[in-house]
DNA sequence: TTGCTTTTGTTATAGCCTATAACCAACGAG
DNA sequence: CTCGTTGGTTATAGGCTATAACAAAAGCAA
């Protein structure tokens, strides 16, 4: 886990003329989602303080909620004292972005590893219902991960939104490509955005209820809702 | 809007025995919900400055989400100086509580009212599609006291979990009534709650990605895919 | 009316947090 | 070896939650 592609943010522009603050390097910087491996050893280091950041944010995160993420607590937590940390990171936001992103890589991943895992001969239904078996379970492993991506709004209203919504696209693509072969050859073009959106929908929905224990409270089995849903996806698709 | 019924919470318990601080009235006591017609003149006033203080804080709701409400901030606001708001809310927390539990009140009123106007002759398809209706637009409506709803996890672990959950079940039991006619007489006992909560879920996600924006950004049309979703819970109930 | 109790407000404080400033040490390329 | 970049430090400014201690106002009772 936490382990994503170095797709967004590259390296720091270093032409900048002397900051004030230990703002100095922008925070901005370093490896971008992850990426460990990178070409200086001060990079590197780089890098791997990051992570370690993020993993204690997630740590955090897992434990008391959002509101609960205290740069301050991480840096002490790192060793490091107070300011440091935001060598590494602008702001709070800014680690919050992160975290975001790189849910949305791992998710779109597991996502993407359903699909490819059940390619060969199996039918478009048990592709689908692998894929709405995947997202699912990573949801449920790690609620805290899942439950940011879709609070990006409650912390700061308009963060840095492209980035967020650049990074939703991939998972958006694979659920397209698991729906489109469900599709009659003579549906319009908007017709597998459409579905994929329902399909994202439904699970969301789902999801949301499962982790926030709405299904354990009133004795229900979550499983068959899952398969309703998967039906309900299929059916759609054929009228 | 911000009306709800006088449901939870009785007056405070005048037995405290002299407890310090500003704490001395503990701050659960005043009107219930909203409601300001009470007994005393003394705690119709308190209601009232209970309201004023809740109307402010869904205005920063709004404008700066769930992490800009800022008791400090309503109190001068108020006209009050910071501590004093104490004497009407426990804390922070005690405040989103009876932020939520309003808005669970106000959904289910919706919902009810929606059920209750599409009563005579309307088909239960007809009754549904009007029941999805009301949820959506009150969600549209008032998307930062619906984010409320279903972000209690996300300040504070494990709140006041039952009053949310006793707030909760008005709403469940409307969607319960809304769909129990749509199933067959020989449906077991669970089949209405199993498919009131898909109808719940397919909504809720529906919701979630409309009031996020993630369907204008993506260009689509939001009715088909609750169009789509009524009929889906239509077929559910029938098979 | 007088006097006690409850309620509600005030200021002072402790503690935590974000974030910036100013300064200093170490690293590493040239 | 030197000097700019980078990463770290302490000090500081605000802001917030929440409690403590105290003072005034309101209500109620005798």
């Amino acid at each position: 886990m936490t382990k994503a592609n170095p797709a967004t943010s590259g390296s720091a522009a270093p032409g900048a003329p002397a900051a004030p603050g230990p703002a100095g390097a922008d925070g901005t910087g370093g490896t971008g989602g992850t990426g460990v491996r990178d070409s200086s050893p001060r990079a590197r280091f780089r890098g791997q303080i990051r992570d370690e950041a993020k993993a204690l944010a997630l740590r955090q995160l897992a434990e008391g909620g959002a509101q609960a993420l205290s740069l301050n607590a991480i840096a002490k937590s790192l060793g490091m004292s107070g300011p440091a940390l935001y060598r590494y990171f602008a702001n709070r936001e800014a680690l919050l972005t992160d975290l975001i992103v790189d849910a949305y890589h791992d998710l779109a991943a597991a996502m993407g590893a359903a699909l490819a895992a059940a390619e060969p001969a199996h039918q478009p239904h048990d592709r689908l219902a692998g894929l709405v078996t995947a997202y699912r379970a990573w949801a449920v492993a790690e609620p805290h991960r899942y439950r940011l991506l879709f609070r990006a709004p409650l912390f700061g209203y308009d963060p840095q939104a492209p980035a967020l919504v650049e990074a939703s696209q991939p998972a958006m693509t694979v659920a397209v490509e698991a729906v489109t072969p469900l599709l009659p050859r003579s549906a319009p073009p908007t017709a597998a955005a459409a579905l994929a959106t329902s399909l994202w929908a439904g699970l969301h929905g789902l999801v949301s209820l499962e982790i926030e224990g709405n299904f354990s409270s009133m004795g229900l089995d979550p499983v068959p809702l899952y398969d309703t849903q998967v039906r309900a996806i299929l059916h759609a698709a054929q009228a």
